[in-house]
DNA sequence: TATGAATGAGAGTTCATTCAT
DNA sequence: TATGAATGAACTCTCATTCAT
């Protein structure tokens, strides 16, 4: 069994190096370096870049699925809840995780053969985790969408932008941007909160616990 | 004398290619067969790999900002009006020209040095095209959103995502999304339209006359 | 149209070094080097080193082949002549040609895909330049062997031994071959010539005139 | 203490990897496969790539000399019986270690320094195994061969063919090709056997007892 | 305008080998 | 005895680029 430890140490230096350079204009050798390994090192690891990219990107797809689905039942029945609790995890999620987002939503399509298809799968469960809370909406009456599907698109695509923007170091403060974009999701639907429903929807506990350390920004 | 046909030609190669592959995965191979030249041919009309996406990124942001700044003013007075016209140029913009959006959207961050500066100026004058009508909006009082320029971005993020899984030959027609997006604009900045005042901001004139060949897709 | 020049002078190159080396302990390095070119300049001839020694190999069979062909029909009707002819060319060609006959006879089975079938086929057709002149004597009554196939075996792999033993530095005279194996090459079949037949055998002109000097040994 | 256990596996593996990719192209990974073994493994009982190839090449030709000069001892006074024992010998070797065989006659020239000189020692004493006998029967004045050294290498040569093209699953049965393999070596040292003496020449004991199970083939 | 020929640098990958355990 | 982890060197091959024509 190869060790975890030495696994996880390169996927962060390549979830790194792929966000500041693309996956294809990152090489190995810059990879091994953020990593403090000898180049040849990688491939005791991992057979090959497609590999590493792979496992990085299939671990972080597979984890916000898993995590979201856990984050929206936790936010109880009321669709509202359920809508707001996991607009507010992807907003989070981009947030607190910038670089493997950015590889995510942009080297993805690197990807090729059988990688390329089974992660293509993890996406469809990735828009559903959002789609299927949209969909329940509209159906108990709730939402004012005539296609759920492109409302989801249209909500996914506004937390997405902050892997292309956000920085921690930027003027807008996490709370401010989750504020925010809670309130442009809610009416998007065509939900109009009052104050006071919008406060009491930001407060529901929403939880990244136990993200895995390759994921996660460094800070 | 350098031909613009000569020009075009590789730009219109190079916007295929780099759509395709990505800058850093797209060789100068790759765009020279693309355009039927031989390599050193490309070396005639563009001094390095980088000026040609220099060269492809500066016109056509150049030419988004000028034309929208053209069609917002045609529109008329009205805020409600320019906005409309604002998102559903950029709508069209992005559908009709998926190829350069793409190279605009994702490839535009390995530019280097002096293009990347000359190029972010530019993003930022491209951004202003929505983000004054919205701003204008909010002075006025007929837009409810705390923070403007976060406004800009969601409705810009919707837009640009069409960029992403948009194809001509999916189910979606460019209408429906066209209505669908200015509806989830409107609503963004507070607005929720009654459906005959939908009907008459999607009747509006936009015009995207004249658009250089190398960047609006091939068909 | 890709320069011959250039493209010989590298096959010449590959031809020593497969031979010295053999095609898995030459590197493509080796080959530049032996051909006073830098490393990439390789490529713009050849794809990759297989297509190269596949191109070497190719055209070295063919020209055996076809001038094996020649030579016999200049030989005559008589089935004595025709074979002492086809071993006298074999026995010059090793001797003549010992580094292209080392890659032939040692490095073929590197050759993967496609391009080991295609000179299956042609170390097929090089065996029956000898094995038809057999087999013509054997039906004639001429030779006395069971299996012609076998007795083609065993005469190839005398003349064939060539490669790995003779040195133009070394004691014996290509004369001195010639005779002995043109010799050994009639027992084999059954004849055993008396001393003025042998003479005469070995008079008949053997041509090699024309050989690719890619081919060829240096000297 | 080392097991010979151990060393016998891994040479095995060597034999076979070697036989089927040669030398170089053969890794340690691959051998350490064969062998089922890790990497590390190989060099507790060899230092190096090196050592097994001689470790392999040095027992084989060792064996082959004692067991050679064995044979021809057991066979008698007779020149001819001795000549056809050390062909039949040879015909045998081939037959029954195609594997060691091929890596004998085409890897051997991969040996450096030392081991490239003991193995070629050895290789003289290989060849003499049959040349002496030649030799005597020259001296004798039953043979008829003007370089008896010459005749020597054509007769090991055909033998030596059989690595490359006899396969188990091939039509001529191994009792065929002595049979014939010993005329052909009769033949070109001038004896023309009549069939009894033929027979009775093939019907002389050779052993093969005791060879070791890391050069004789797999079945 | 355009090409063929060539190059140095660097790509991803594999190699034989080492060493602590 | 055997392995997991690591390395430096070398591998084949591709890259962007140049330059004489």
């Amino acid at each position: 069994m190869r060790s975890t430890n030495g696994r996880n140490n390169i996927l962060r230096s390549a979830r790194d190096t792929f966000a500041t350079k693309g996956f294809d204009g990152a090489s190995i050798r810059d990879i091994a370096q953020a990593a403090g390994l000898s180049l040849s090192a990688l491939y005791y690891y991992f057979p090959s870049k497609q590999d590493a990219l792979y496992e990085l990107v299939h671990t972080a797809y597979s984890w916000y699925i898993e995590h979201g689905q856990t984050v929206i039942s936790e936010a109880g029945d009321d669709v509202l809840d359920r809508f707001a609790a996991s607009v507010r995890y992807l907003v989070r999620y981009r947030i607190e995780n910038v670089s493997v987002s950015t590889v995510l939503l942009r080297d993805t399509e690197r990807l090729e053969g059988e990688n390329a298809a089974a992660v293509k799968t993890l996406q469809r469960q990735a828009r559903a985790v959002l789609g299927d809370v949209i969909a329940a909406g509209v159906d108990a009456g709730r939402f004012t969408v005539d296609d759920p599907q492109l409302a989801t698109r249209a909500v996914l695509s506004i937390c997405n932008s902050l892997s292309i923007w956000y920085r921690p170091t930027g003027e807008l403060t996490p709370e401010q941007i989750e504020r925010d974009f809670t309130l442009y999701a809610l009416r998007i639907v065509g939900v109009e909160p009052d104050p006071e429903e919008l406060d009491r929807l930001l407060e529901l506990p929403i939880s990244q616990a136990g993200i895995l350390d390759f994921i996660s920004d460094p800070q």
